[in-house]
DNA sequence: CTGAAAGCGCTTACAG
DNA sequence: CTGAAAGCGCTTACAG
């Protein structure tokens, strides 16, 4: 019921063989048709509608023209979503179908092979394996049966490419753009989850820090639960300082809910009083808040798409560096309106 | 470099002829096999691990094992994500495969045309048509070449059978819920989108109120934006009524995060002081918000793998009865810790 | 410049 | 109970 017209009914309507309709459609190089065969022949297939059974075309050739994506948890983490976008609209580009599996973020190596191997049985033609908050990663070995990329995470093996966040420029530009507002006692609610967006966000923290060149205050650094109520208790206790800040870079905009919060049960308010900035741009939190908040987005739509696009480059022969090291993607600063130029002068009543 | 080995490696093993393997291994009915060759046959595909090209096999069948999801906006929506891993489950457990294409929440009738074709260019046997938020939608004719089915909104041919969240059902229960603790007093912070979430949960809000033998009092409707600064303003003007309401069930969890703000403002707790219900369980606010916000979940997960459950029936001939009226999926009440029984007695200091 | 033919790996009447 | 053979719709040497 679906395309019945096939490369039979172009060539007869056409009045040539299927092969010359095979090479004019595909424009099979070193292959000379004459033009106006060529152009009848194109005729005749727009004219039928004629649409090639891509089946059929990658029984023949052996590929199927589908990338297989392996997710960690598509629901659980709100970003999923957004790689899911990118690799979709690169896979389009490439006239690639995207074809989703969702792995336990739990599972067990065997498990894992499943999946993989599920997608091999597709004959896919290529691999991405998204994985969140991993340092390193041992995808199960099936997986380089064709060519794989990885997503969040290193291949412990370094032969797989892969590409993950710039955690640590996203964190040193968000002190950066603190400190061109002035402030010199900036706070880090941080927290010690052992992921490397902790390791990461922490060393920009620091030499965000040596570069506007301030100095770290150990006071002003306070690790809790990356969740609204550990941002909570962590501004409670840098606003217990002896000397408090005047703005708090948080972990994530979860923590950043939480300062919000203590700040607000305190009378202080954001920026007037405190300057505050996030990481993940999380919604609805990151615009939800009031005043919405500035913070440092993750770039997961880009990860994605760069994860098709050099799939298809090998695909298409390119040779890719075998991911000895990840590419890191910027994380951009987005800016709302939590930020403020430092209140000089005695503190407003 | 994937599975090389075929049909007739494991017939030549065997010692049969492919048709027989073939036969065994896919159990076909009304075949008697003797029980030492198909015993035979099973051993040696297993110990070659034969894995069957499902390019080959759907060629012949004109099946290809896939169904299609055409999403609107994958990753705008906060919700599309378990709608994926219910539909993405639902098929593995079928031995179906879930191809993706995100569809821009306005493209036009020929790009979604695009869309669609760009599925059944990949043989897929069924499509499932995700939607969000519309009362009733008319997807292209094209879709109807395969079993189809809608999530989210009804088909306006009423052809295609359809799921969507029985919001209305939601809300009463929220309200009952309210009740239930003591409340007489309950608000809502609604809104005048025009979409059917805002009419199903109204409505619901009304009923419930009836069956519990409550009066709706005019004052205690405040419709606003749907966003946490609308909340914001809906629980301004409700607090500021003659007789302000002891509960408030937001439209959805985004105004009651405006809500939380509001009564923080006045030094109002909650739950001590006034009860919140939301709508959606949209994380991370739900869980976030101090206290744990109780609100009503929407049943995306159970809407994806209805779908694919739904298609699978079609496919196997099961008759489906096409949609004349959309099946409505529960909405449960997800309980944290936002509501208290209704104080009685002199307000606290 | 064009076409006849083999073959990708399966399923499925059909015959024995 | 088992197998030879056709054919799904393509691509691609190979020949002319």
């Amino acid at each position: 019921m679906v395309s019945r017209v096939g490369l039979k009914d172009v060539a007869e309507a056409a009045g040539v063989s299927i092969t010359t309709v095979s090479h004019v459609l595909n424009e099979t190089p070193h292959v000379r048709v004459s033009p106006q065969t060529r152009q009848r022949v194109q005729d005749v297939a727009a004219r039928l509608n004629y649409r090639p059974n891509r089946m059929a075309r990658g029984l023949r050739t052996r590929s199927s023209g589908m990338i297989g994506l392996l997710t960690e948890e598509i629901a659980t983490t709100p970003h999923a979503g957004r790689i899911i976008l990118g690799a979709q609209e690169a896979a389009s580009r490439h006239n690639l179908t995207l074809a989703i599996i969702n792995s336990a973020l739990m599972a067990d190596a065997d498990e894992r092979r499943e999946d993989v191997n599920a997608l091999l049985d597709r004959h896919v033609d290529g691999i991405i394996y998204a994985t969140v908050y991993h340092d390193v990663v041992s995808p199960p070995a099936e997986l380089r049966s064709v060519p794989a990329v990885l997503i969040g995470a290193r291949d412990r093996a370094g032969q797989v490419p892969s590409v993950v966040p710039d955690e640590q420029q996203g964190a040193h530009d968000a002190v950066l753009a603190l400190a061109a507002a002035g402030h010199r006692r900036i706070a880090f609610a941080g927290n010690s989850d052992d992921v490397p967006a902790t390791r990461g966000r922490r060393v920009g923290y620091l030499t965000g820090m040596a570069a506007a060149g301030l100095t770290v205050d150990p006071d002003l650094i306070a690790d809790a639960e990356s969740e609204p109520l550990g941002g909570h208790e962590s501004a409670s206790r840098l606003l217990a300082a002896a000397e408090p800040p005047t703005a708090i870079f948080c972990y994530n905009d979860r923590m950043a809910m939480g300062v919000y919060r203590a700040l607000n049960d305190r009378g202080l308010r954001i920026p007037e009083d405190l300057s505050v900035i996030g990481f993940d741009d999380q919604q609805p939190i990151a615009s939800g808040l009031f005043p919405g908040l500035t913070t440092v987005a993750l770039p997961h739509y880009e990860m994605g798409a760069w994860a098709v696009e050099s799939l298809a480059a090998q695909l298409a022969g390119t040779p890719t560096d075998g991911g000895s090291q990840p590419l890191r993607l910027p994380c951009p600063l987005v800016t709302r309106s939590s930020v403020a130029p430092v209140r000089t002068g005695p503190p407003s009543p």
